[in-house]
Formats: C-alpha cells, structure tokens, sequence
DNA sequence: TGTTCTGATGTTATATTATTACATGTGATA
DNA sequence: TATCACATGTAATAATATAACATCAGAACA
C-alpha cells in the first residue's frame, strides 16, 4: 500500500533534503542529539514519505546495522516526535516525518479511509478555535493533535 | 486513577440518564440495534464517567454475565462509536460515552498529560477551519477527532 | 408451522503494538 | 581517571486488537 503524505504529485526530492538540512541545523544550534540511530529513522521516514509502523522502521533500521528489538524503533521515533522533527499518526499507530519542521504549528491529518494516503496540512485558525474552547474550560494546551477521516482526490474518483 | 469525564464537578445523574434515554429514543426511532451487550457497555462507560480501555470494559461485561473474550468488548465498543453514542480516545487506547448524542458534534477532547481526565467540548469553529483546510486539498471529510493534550484545571495547581 | 436469511454473540487462537527492566557503552566534565 | 548523564542493546513480557469460525435469535416469508 502506498500511504503517501501528500495526496498531490511534488518533488520529493526538496522534502527529503530540506527536512534533514533543518533538523541537522536544529540539532547544532539547539543541541538536540541527533545521534545515528535517530538520523536514521528520520531519513526512513522520509525516503519512503509516508506513514510507517514502529515495526516497519524497527525492520530497516535493523538492516541499516542497528538493534532489531522494538525499543530501538521507539526511542528513535519518541525522540523525533518529542522534538517536533515527526508526528504520530493515532489512527494507523504510524509515524511519518514532520514537513514543517521549522515552524511552530498545529498539523492537520488528513487520512484516506480507503488507501490509508495521509497528508499533513499547516492550519492556523484551527489552532486558535481550539485554544478558546480550552481557555473556556481552563485547561492549558500544550499539544494539539487534529486527525481527519475522509476520502483523499484518487478515492474520491475511484468511488464514483 | 480518576479520569473523570469533565473536569469540574456537575451532577452526574443528569448526564447518566439523559443520554441513556437519548440512546434509548434513536435506537427507537432510527431502528438502531442496541442490544443487552451494547446497552450495558454504555452503562459502564456512563457509570465510571470516564475513558475506559477496551479490556476494562470487557471485565464489567463479564461481570454483568456476558462473554469474556476480547471481541466482546471490542464489538460492542464500535458500535456505539459508529452510531455516535461514544467516542474512541485514541491518545489513551480508551472509550468514553459521548455527552452530547443528540448533536452531530465535531468533539475537542482535553486531555491532562498529568492525571489522564478528559474533558468532551464542542467546537463549531474548529469544525469550519478543518473543513476549509480541507477544501483546499480537495479532501472529502467525513469525521474529525480532536485531542488536546495539557493540563487540567487541578492539575495546573498541582505544578504550581 | 417450518424454512431461510441476516445479523448478533460466543469462543479460540493469534496478530500487532508497546513497555519494563537491566546490562553495556560513550562522551562530557570535574 | 573517576564520575555522571544519557544513549543504546537485548530479553522478556504486557497491553491492545483482530481473524476465523461456530452458534444462536429474531424477522421475513412460503
């Protein structure tokens, strides 16, 4: 199944280089150890940019010559999500690489019911909307994870 | 652990009763199908007020003299999500009974990262921003889970 | 009434996802 | 070099979820 991030056709290329550049950057100037297990899992979520269960990394990191036993996966995949550099996606217990990982922001997955497509999208008035519900219940937002179910472009046609 | 459903204090009968009775009246009206098995699930989710993980719930269904095997709770489980009765907390692999049945509501789940309470708000707004976002990726929505996670009233004073 | 169909339930087994616990290594600092 | 903090490796296991199949109960109908 392909379980792309982003519905739409672009070069990949600039994402993959991009990314990277910016959390190698990250890891200079904010000290973040991005050491090669973590690099690692961050370039598997990247060349194959799309969603990846914890033990489809785990598999790839072992053949990249890392441990095979789950905790490698999670703690590089913890590590990355701790550190804004990748999301998880709640619905398919997946992970996929952060496409912005410069900015501040409060992602938006959308995730295709029929092929599991998944793609990332910057919503800032969703960020504020939720935040005033919050205040109205005095609770403090740290995190805000919004997942959206639905049929992506190419479903959307294959249904009709 | 407590993990209320709200997090300041209400009368609960309130809440207990008149969703039952909701559900009740759709099952009724919209020839919903809630059986012995899926009206107690509701029961305990209602009771507890609170999330509740998959295998706790079995064990009350047990109790109750029903089956104890997994599916048993998992299917009951998802048929109340499907129909709108409870809602699937994926941040604590947990189910809550849904306050606002009579609503077609796009819930924005609270979260405390502390003391696991969840909190069930309506979000008209964040609905709208989700649903423009999603426009522009020519993304057909169909639900919309939000979960916010960060600190509950009691818990802020707690850290303080 | 009895037959047939559909969907719900019970049960066994197993798959998938995630964590605990502890040993080992490694690099910075005093 | 001693010590510390943190990263990694590994074994064992816990927690969550599903597949597959048998059985049962009620609706629809001859």
């Amino acid at each position: 199944m392909p379980t792309p991030i982003a519905f739409h056709k672009h070069d990949h290329s600039c994402c993959e280089g991009g990314v990277l550049e910016v959390a190698d950057q990250r890891a200079r100037e904010a000290g973040l150890r991005l050491t090669p297990v973590r690099r690692k899992a961050l370039e598997i979520l990247l060349e194959n940019h799309r969603a990846m269960g914890a033990y489809e990394v785990l598999e790839r990191l072992a053949e990249g010559g890392f441990g095979d036993q789950p905790p490698v996966a999670y703690r590089a995949l913890d590590f990355l999500v701790e550190n804004g550099l990748a999301h998880r996606i709640r619905r398919l217990n997946a992970y996929a690489a952060c496409m912005h990982p410069e900015t501040d922001h409060t992602p938006v997955f959308m995730i295709c019911r029929v092929c599991d497509a998944v793609a990332e999208a910057l919503a800032q008035d969703v960020r504020s909307a939720v935040r005033s519900v919050a205040d109205a219940a005095e609770f403090v937002v740290e995190r805000v994870n919004v997942e959206v179910l639905g049929l992506c472009p190419t479903c959307q046609e294959a249904t009709k």
